[in-house]
DNA sequence: AAAATATGTTACTATCGGGTAACTTTATAA
DNA sequence: TTATAAAGTTACCCGATAGTAACATATTTT
């Protein structure tokens, strides 16, 4: 039983270097340009063997984005279990998670989401990404309700949030000049603050 | 020479049309599931036509870029020379993106810029985008200067505001809910305001 | 040790789609 | 009205690549 355990976990460890690759691949390269042989190359493995740990090429998509939704729907249950205001709460999410997003699997999750051929898979994509945007729409009614955060509509804000963030992931590198801290810290000046000088 | 000139006017209507089309489709089914044949057959012609309007596939790309960049840098000529502080630039830039934005061309270069197989199209497309954004960081630049704009990191400011408008791009439609006065109305109070409740 | 299972390989198929050559039709100009 | 260029068509090529079948090797369990 130890041993087969071991033997699972193995095979985990090789499906997260499997996405970790692909992802670094798709970001890179893009999605349509990298071909099953690149990414098996990667591994020094060959095509086929690939098939031991996807279904198939789309299900790489698929895989990325259950492991970061799973992530930041867990750190929202986190961040809104906590009684604080509205605007508090907003402001630890960002503050959380700009570090999720600017990991390699998490960058392809964004870039690619809801663009699946097969329409259910599609579909569920885009459900994926709906439930987590309204949860953080719960969280600026919650800010506005208790005056933390400026009366507005929480639909467009939501959005405009996750554009600006989501934008990080084709830009950022965690190696390039800007320091996670300075990103951090401008994010949340801009959206709490705004830009206007006084 | 009247003819001629109706000629060529034809010409590039037609040439609008498939670029115009083309977007459409890129955006909706994705740049690589879209083949020439579907974007032909949109004009009711056969594949062979599109090239005596276009080099390759990639040469839609190319020209829907030229299109919208044309747009944004006379924009921002017009923006730039009115003598006012640089929040109000800013204000008037950002006023005047979203419906330049907004259109089907310009939505389908946001998608794909800087994404050309080429590695000398690649180049020459991120470095167009480059120029427009160095350009609004001058406008912050000034702003921070006659103290319109509060102190901060121009560059981030200027990508961060990229991105929040750009990403409108994957989600606003004319035909939609969102009003396009109402969604202008809430991007300007979010960048110059923030969200804070006071 | 043997049976069963997991993991991997080589060699192949099948399809799709970008691009081109050669030919036809339509419009302009001399 | 005839020559010339523009605009379009049919028919084809060919390279890339997702996915598979059949075979080989390692590992675990009995």
């Amino acid at each position: 039983m130890q041993k087969s355990l071991s033997r699972e976990q193995k095979r985990q460890q090789k499906l997260d270097v499997i996405l970790r690759n692909a992802s670094k691949a798709f970001m890179e390269r893009g999605y349509y340009k990298t071909s099953l042989d690149d990414i098996a190359s990667m591994q020094n493995v060959t095509k086929p063997t690939l098939y031991y740990y996807i279904k198939n090429k789309e299900d790489i998509l698929v895989k990325c984005e259950e492991v970061t939704c799973g992530r930041i729907n867990a750190m929202l249950d986190d961040v809104m279990k906590d009684d604080v205001s509205g605007y508090e709460m907003l402001y630890n999410f960002i503050m959380k998670y700009i570090p999720i997003i600017t990991d390699d699997v998490a960058r392809c999750h964004v870039k690619h989401r809801g663009q699946m051929e097969d329409p259910d898979l599609a579909k569920k994509s885009i459900h994926n990404h709906k439930d987590i945007e309204n949860r953080v729409r719960e969280i600026i009614r919650i800010g506005i309700k208790d005056g933390s955060i400026r009366d507005c509509n929480s639909t467009i804000l939501a959005i405009l949030l996750f554009d600006s963030l989501n934008g990080l992931t084709s830009w950022y590198k965690s190696d390039g000049p800007v320091k996670e801290n300075e990103l951090i810290e401008e994010v949340l000046k801009l959206v709490t603050q705004g830009v206007s000088g006084v």
